[in-house]
DNA sequence: ACTGTCCATAGTGTTGAACAATTTTTATAT
DNA sequence: ATATAAAAATTGTTCAACACTATGGACAGT
């Protein structure tokens, strides 16, 4: 009954003398650990809807495609599963996560919960306003453009600043992890421009009505803007998983 | 089914020494990995304080220490400074993280951000509200046995009990980071008895105002809790560091 | 003495192979 | 068909090796 034999190497004759490939020689800025390259690029595909939510990652596939080795590519794993971008199931591996209406609505109460309170004690002028408006700027730019990936990122850089007005990093760098998971929630749907479009002139008038002091009036539309976008986002959930 | 020839390690009788004994032990379901074991390990010795703040965790060594290899040693280091209890240098290592001044003023202020109002909006009968009931108990009940550890940990307990008010899970994983850290803080402080004496009564002080269903009134009382034991802290702080 | 270069050392970053443990698939027997 | 056992794939973990980076000391020039 032992049977159970390894039939895998016979292959493994070769000198270990094998090439390496060094990694590329990107002399700039920062020294980024391979890891940290690599799970920018994955997260990058699943932002971009090229990697699909549910979908397994195979640990040899993956790493032969990306050329790093298995050890490098779990640390990768790990890093984007405390993001919540992946999922581990135990002995079956990671695998994209699939954003649930709850997911959705939890979401929204916590942004709910931050942004508004955050922007009705903001002062006009924070640093943050600017990086507001710029963000509403590159959002258009973007929508010229018809680069709706984009109008997504601005989108959320946006609200990552109003995040910023409470001055507390913590609390920044939960947002940046809420905000990971809606760009998932968000390349799940179809039809960006529908999806972004609307929004982009409320995120105008509520860094408008926030530089002209009136900080409360400019949560009162936040909440209601968080509100609708909440209703549309779930709407448009439920017919993409209809059709399934 | 699978009913396989359980036959384990023998043959790597290198060092049996503190022999763990992987996987045998919880036969249960939610198998744990060696890395979270692991992980629960160093995180009960950075919090006791065994481990202490600015400490150097060499892989060698600890990899050899623990019975674990490097490479999951490594994993364990970045599911610990996911959580913010260890902190990376680029080819310099990890150490455990060093608290500072805007730390604590960082904690308590996303604790005032979040706490206050989640209380504010409770619903007197919500799970949540026995919990804390729960934890103000237990931390009487350490503080009789003058377990000071284990009134840390309840008074976490009862605050992660607020949280969890506002129905959020993502707030809910969110904060009990910041709980960590909290912990961190108080493992630097020496005198628990009196760093957390005084507040075991204002808990119970607050849960009883809820449960007479008067939440606003709770809520305040929290943030008069929140701004004596910021300033109380931060005072410990700055007597401890200043003995160096 | 003072300072800057060079080198040995030690520690992290990454790899590839190996094996154990578990899940999934396939094949076989009832 | 259906249950069950063996085979194949995959993940979990370890090990040994080497490249790369940081640190500290020896040594030469001023």
């Amino acid at each position: 009954m032992a049977a159970r034999k390894p039939q895998m190497d016979e292959a493994k004759a070769s000198i270990p003398a094998a090439g390496k490939a060094p990694s590329v020689s990107r002399a700039s800025e920062p020294v980024q650990t391979l890891a940290e390259t690599v799970a920018a690029r994955i997260r990058e595909q699943v932002i971009s809807g090229r990697l699909t939510p549910g979908s397994h990652l195979s640990e040899q596939t993956l790493s032969e495609e990306l050329q790093v080795s298995r050890n490098t590519l779990r640390e990768v794993f790990r890093m984007l599963t405390k993001e919540g971008l992946l999922r581990y199931e135990a002995n079956r591996g990671v695998f994209v996560s699939t954003p649930s209406m709850s997911t959705i609505i939890d979401i929204y109460r916590v942004r709910r919960f931050i942004e508004c309170p955050a922007l009705a004690h903001a002062h006009p002028r924070h640093p943050g306003v600017s990086r507001m408006r710029a963000a509403v700027e590159e959002a258009r730019r973007c929508r010229e453009a018809k680069d709706w990936l984009g109008v997504g990122s601005a989108d959320i850089a946006f609200h990552a600043a109003i995040v910023e007005l409470a001055d507390s990093p913590r609390m920044s760098s939960f947002y940046a992890q809420i905000a990971l998971e809606l760009r998932l929630v968000f390349g799940l749907l179809q039809d960006p421009e529908f999806l972004h479009g609307p929004f982009i002139d409320q995120n105008f008038e509520i860094v408008t009505e926030l530089e002209a002091g009136r900080a409360v009036a400019a949560s009162e539309l936040l909440e209601a803007y968080l509100l609708r976008a909440e209703r549309f986002i779930l709407g448009a959930y439920a017919r993409v998983t209809a059709e399934t």
